[in-house]
DNA sequence: CTATTTTTCTACTGAACGGTATAATTTATT
DNA sequence: AATAAATTATACCGTTCAGTAGAAAAATAG
């Protein structure tokens, strides 16, 4: 066993709190003593624990694209067809956004918005989660069109960045009217933006 | 002529300046002292013409929208065509996010994400304002339908709604990246979606 | 047992926050 | 000129913030 006297709570269920505090608030208007009081334990052990202030946040966002974001990215692993699994995908999504058991909307599009420009590491990390998901989708569409399910002249990566934007729009809505029958709407619309043999007309 | 001391400072170019404070560091992390030394006042003088900072930066939201929200809208206006309207519309949306004299993104959707839940007259005016746009939105369409140009069937208030998210996708987008290529890619992919005679095929 | 290591809690620090009292200044009214 | 009304700037209020000292407590190691 470690050497002196041991923590008294989990670090992951606390960082579990830290995660629900800054979703609920955002990073600005959550304090450290809010964040210590939801995980019912003091200031120090806080610091002692995860760091400063910006440390705290950075882990508690790892901890949130780990729990949540992998979440939604497996819900694609069945699917044989390119389209059922984005649609699975955007699907999950939906399902999590409008969860009343969370807090409203999306803490990686949140904190996006929010804390562009605090501290350089923040802005890669946030820039890095984006970069990721993006990459998710544009392998699961690579996948796809070399199993003949798209066009051979399809743009892969604006379909990515499509998609990851649809996310992004999901999780604006989301944080005001986490209507899920909107969101589907949402996704419905997405869904007709395939490429098909015929080359697209221009307005 | 008013009665006392006349005011030193011209409150709507001091309103353009707390817009600017706001949009570029959000409402928490923008102190009322940031805005005054932004406008060259002490703080007094901001609290006596905008009261407090809830209310100044609802007065900066109004100025925001009136300002940035009615160009875009007013870039619909020359359009016959409902399809070309849109269009310009989102166009216009993407100058104004890649305009690199302007702060990152959209105050509205910055403020949508930070401020929900701060107060209910903020919370209010920005569902009011992201509903503002989607009825505009509605009205064009509403406009392209009766002239012929969609079909019959199609689903005016999902368009509308689903043009809205991709304003709010770009916002978040251009607020980590204010790439117009990027941008127009999202526009030329949510042109898509435009419903056509035959029924939409279900994946 | 004693010594060491780590966590715990209370109490505190200096700085920044939103907001204001107050007095001086500048205007119009009488 | 005297008065009233409004804006100005300085200086301040109480509160909250991020972060920390320091001592007590609880564990292992010898």
């Amino acid at each position: 066993m470690a050497r002196g006297r041991p923590r008294e709570f989990d670090p992951e269920k606390a960082l579990d709190r830290a995660v629900e505090t800054f979703w609920q608030r955002g990073y600005c208007a959550t304090s450290v003593n809010d964040v210590a009081k939801a995980i019912s334990i003091t200031k120090p052990s806080l610091y002692g624990a995860f760091g400063n202030k910006e440390q705290l946040f950075l882990s508690a966002l790892d901890r949130y694209i780990a729990k949540f974001g992998g979440c939604v990215l497996r819900a694609m692993a069945g699917k044989a067809d390119v389209h059922a699994a984005i649609r699975a995908y955007l699907d999950a999504v939906v399902e999590q956004l409008s969860d009343p058991t969370l807090p409203a909307g999306c803490l990686r599009v949140n904190s996006t918005l929010e804390c562009r420009g605090f501290s350089d590491v923040i802005d890669r990390k946030l820039i890095e989660y984006q970069a990721g998901f993006e990459q998710a989708l544009y392998e699961r569409l690579r996948q796809g069109l070399i199993q003949g399910q798209l066009p051979v002249e399809s743009d892969l990566l604006a379909l990515a960045r499509f998609f990851v934007g649809i996310v992004n729009a999901m999780a604006v809505r989301a944080r005001i009217n986490p209507d899920p029958s909107v969101l589907h709407q949402l996704v419905d619309m997405s869904m007709r933006v395939w490429p098909n043999q015929e080359s697209a007309s221009t307005w």
